[in-house]
DNA sequence: TAGAATACCTACTCATGAGTATGATTGAGA
DNA sequence: TCTCAATCATACTCATGAGTAGGTATTCTA
């Protein structure tokens, strides 16, 4: 006799019904998309597809394919609530598992963590090793990887990637992801100072430029999530434009001195 | 008979000392600053001054001072180890105080929180008015916003500012942290607009354009704290001069297309 | 100098949530 | 069919931390 897998409402087993009056005022937003590897397929809205568990009773089978759907579940629940709005149990829930069975996959909630840090990081650490050998000026190379970036930014791991911040994780793991951050970064500065060099960039402090340039793509991760008018990529792309251009024209006369002055009187809006 | 006011180690009373690997692992970094008003002085590193407390024992006196004092420290917490990492009960050791007292002068910790975003929004908004009857073209009066924008980022109050997430907050506080930013979106978007219209600033999407200023800018938040090596004010103008010039050089005979191309070998580095 | 506020503390309650002990079920192989 | 390992559930433990009850001391006011 076995108490059957029937979801919910079992005495208190799956708990955390019912709470009070907690976070988490995001929609459901559907389950686990199991099947694809897990560095992210970034786009809009990832389609809402099952939880493996759900989906195939072998057990067994899939244990790599299982334990990416826990990782995407947490990068999901991570990214609706928040990091510390997250419980295990809800990550559970939405694989409609328990708790323990997460335990099975991952050792700890820092380690889910991580390795969604991990798969939203690793598509950007791709593209620079993609653009390493193009036979292109730096500028052309800078604006391909922040593309590949913003594209990540925007991907499902964005956030966990964005927001894994050393104030939530034990020291080890926060020097850990400082390393990997640290590496990004130094990518991009030494572009912009090759760009600086070979000409494709116009003079400017690389460290500040590149704090810049990641600071805007990174910021994503926040708004992304309410508007989605755009995709990853769009976004990207449009962005690089920004970053090239900058704000003041490039149109001749410099018509910043012939902007009109501002009338003086304050008119109502 | 009374217990006195020796600090720590009453039977559990004080509690929250020696916890297990608890984060944190950020250094002491002086108590409370009590005098000046609160909406921020930015510069680098506050002057860690003393806790009001222990400064002055005359009660019923400097009420708000020290409601002041209480959401500066919680600033200054929530600055080093974030919201979710911060206890009332760190934020009352700090100020040499008991949790009571913090409840004292605030409700809750959301109240906190919002206080402080409120702290570091001020400047913003004030800058917002400043610059509105200035005889300046749009990208002057952007610029001048801007700067303040980063100070304040770069603030005590930066963090809080930056980072009060709908995702740690009730619903009703979300909807009015939510206005009050986007307040500060349309603002810059109104104008860039205006810039647009009068010639400076280049044509772009205001919306974009506002998101990338702004992202750029709020990054600061995250990587102060470690490099402190410039002041807000240093980094708000770098940052306006990147912004302004943009990535692509504006000598005449667009260096772009004379830059090197790059040698396919890759070569150590 | 007796209330009345004000300001602050001790000592709780209570819910949450990370993590675990232990056992049941199932499929694969001998 | 028997055994073993993989997989997953029930039902806990235990620490933390938000928030409170109720009291004490201090200063102001009448």
């Amino acid at each position: 006799m076995h108490a059957g897998r029937c979801c919910g409402s079992l005495g208190r087993g799956l708990a955390a019904r019912g709470r009070r009056v907690r976070r988490g005022y995001h929609t459901p937003g559907g389950r686990m998309s199991g099947r694809r590897p897990l560095p992210l397929a970034a786009g809009k809205r990832p389609p809402a597809s099952d939880s493996p568990w759900r989906a195939s009773r072998e057990r067994r089978r899939d244990r790599e394919i299982k334990r990416e759907a826990v990782i995407r579940a947490a990068a999901r629940a991570f990214n609706r609530k928040g990091y510390h709005n997250t419980s295990l149990d809800d990550i559970a829930a939405t694989l409609e598992v328990t708790k323990p069975t997460v335990y099975y996959y991952v050792s700890n909630k820092e380690q889910l963590l991580f390795q969604c840090f991990l798969a939203g990081l690793e598509p950007i650490r791709a593209a620079f090793r993609e653009v390493q050998d193009l036979a292109l000026p730096a500028r052309a190379r800078l604006n391909a990887v922040l593309r590949h970036y913003g594209t990540a930014v925007a991907s499902e791991f964005g956030w966990s990637m964005v927001r894994a911040e050393d104030q939530d994780l034990s020291p080890a793991m926060s020097r850990h992801i400082k390393t990997l951050k640290s590496e990004i970064d130094q990518g991009i500065r030494r572009l912009i100072r090759e760009g600086v060099q070979d000409g494709s960039i116009a003079p400017c402090d690389p460290k500040m430029t590149a704090f810049a340039l990641a600071g805007a793509l990174n910021w994503i991760a926040h708004w992304y999530r309410e508007d989605q008018s755009l995709t990853g990529a769009e976004i990207a792309e449009a962005f690089v434009t920004i970053f090239e251009g900058g704000l003041r024209p490039r149109s001749a006369s410099q018509s910043a001195t012939r902007a009109p002055l501002r009338r003086r009187v304050r008119i109502a809006r």
